[in-house]
DNA sequence: TTGTTTTTTGACCATCTGGTAAATAAGATT
DNA sequence: AATCTTATTTACCAGATGGTCAAAAAACAA
């Protein structure tokens, strides 16, 4: 026996639980945590809301859940980075994954960008726990880079955040690109960010 | 007599509507929208929740008031981007007037990003209006000084983008930089953005 | 089929939220 | 001081919101 607690969830939880996490991932992501109602995720999911109750113990429950699957998300791309490849590669192909990101993931990175502008108040502990080891084992890995001269002589703290920012924003700034009716944003974002990170990285 | 309708408003008027303006600034900027609460903006004022209705009709009300004010700063740097100048001194201090703006005001910052993030309901009018010939003048002034060979051959459109989000990305953000400590994370940036986007428009 | 467990619902509740109305207090004007 | 205008408060309200509970309905197991 490999579970000595749970008994595993039927089929029935399986799919309504999932249900209500993209329901909820929808509202949360385009209202915040604050701004998102049971009520809307009850319509968006098919679910009545005791229901919803039935499967999470309460609103925060659903967006915690949520948040602990972005996470493992989050980071994967920048656990790829990979020490022994060849720096500049490894820094483009990095921006390359998150840019798909903000094109296959943009609730995720909604999600994410509200819960951060709002301060974070329940993600930080994540951040702390797995996000900031790993951004200081990266920024260690791309300060040897410049200092064995592979790489230009750039700040590893601000080139990630350049990278986070740049391939975030057309995720979480999509509204405004619409506005803006620019075509096909992700692909000119792939040129230019390739162009932008390559120029700054010739040594 | 310039004024044929509106009086002019007494002193409390002014200060209290000022006050008010603070407070809700503190709170959308925060919780975004619906997040915010009037008890809220009425706690951080100091002045009653009917009160504030007396200054204002309502929620909605102090919310555009905000986004109107936003709008004039907010494209002042652009709008100073002159065509005339010489265009890589032009666009770096276009990047650092952004960088000054997003340490000298956050809160408005976070404002218009918590806007754009939820669907941009309530300012889209004003992007269509006011940014977006804006943004397809100066992206022609851009293109322009490409064509003549000044600057490297990059898109115009997404070297803005590239400009916006690594600069708001330090107000909107911030929760993100306190807890990976990174320390005076502005004047880090301002090197890294001056020598990114300086070897991205080198001929 | 029957019994048992899981799932769903309907009716409800306390609290919060945006907003109102009338009374009152504080300033300004004469 | 008396009057008039502007500010502020107190007491509300209707609707939304997160959440509960017991009963009904499905699903499942024997």
């Amino acid at each position: 026996m490999t579970d000595t607690t749970e008994k595993k969830p039927s089929r029935i939880q399986v799919r309504n639980r999932h249900l209500i996490l993209n329901a909820a991932l929808d509202v949360f992501s385009m209202h915040g945590f604050r701004g998102a109602t049971l009520d809307q995720i009850s319509e968006a999911s098919g679910l009545s809301k005791p229901n919803i109750l039935y499967y999470f113990s309460g609103k925060e429950e659903i967006h915690v859940t949520l948040l602990n699957q972005l996470m493992a998300n989050w980071l994967d791309p920048l656990i790829a980075l990979d020490k022994d490849g060849d720096p500049t590669e490894e820094i483009l192909s990095y921006v390359m994954r998150k840019l798909d990101m903000a094109r296959d993931l943009p609730r995720e990175s909604r999600l994410f960008a509200n819960e951060i502008l709002q301060g974070a108040p329940r993600i930080s502990m994540h951040l702390e726990r797995d996000l900031k080891p790993l951004f200081e084992d990266k920024c260690g890995v791309i300060q040897t880079w410049v200092n064995e001269g592979k790489i230009a002589d750039v700040d590893p703290q601000h080139l990630v955040f350049s990278i986070w920012s740049t391939t975030q924003h057309y995720a979480d700034f999509d509204a405004q690109l619409t506005v803006l009716k620019v075509e096909d944003p992700v692909n000119g974002a792939r040129r230019h960010l390739d162009m932008m990170f390559r120029s700054l990285l010739a040594v």
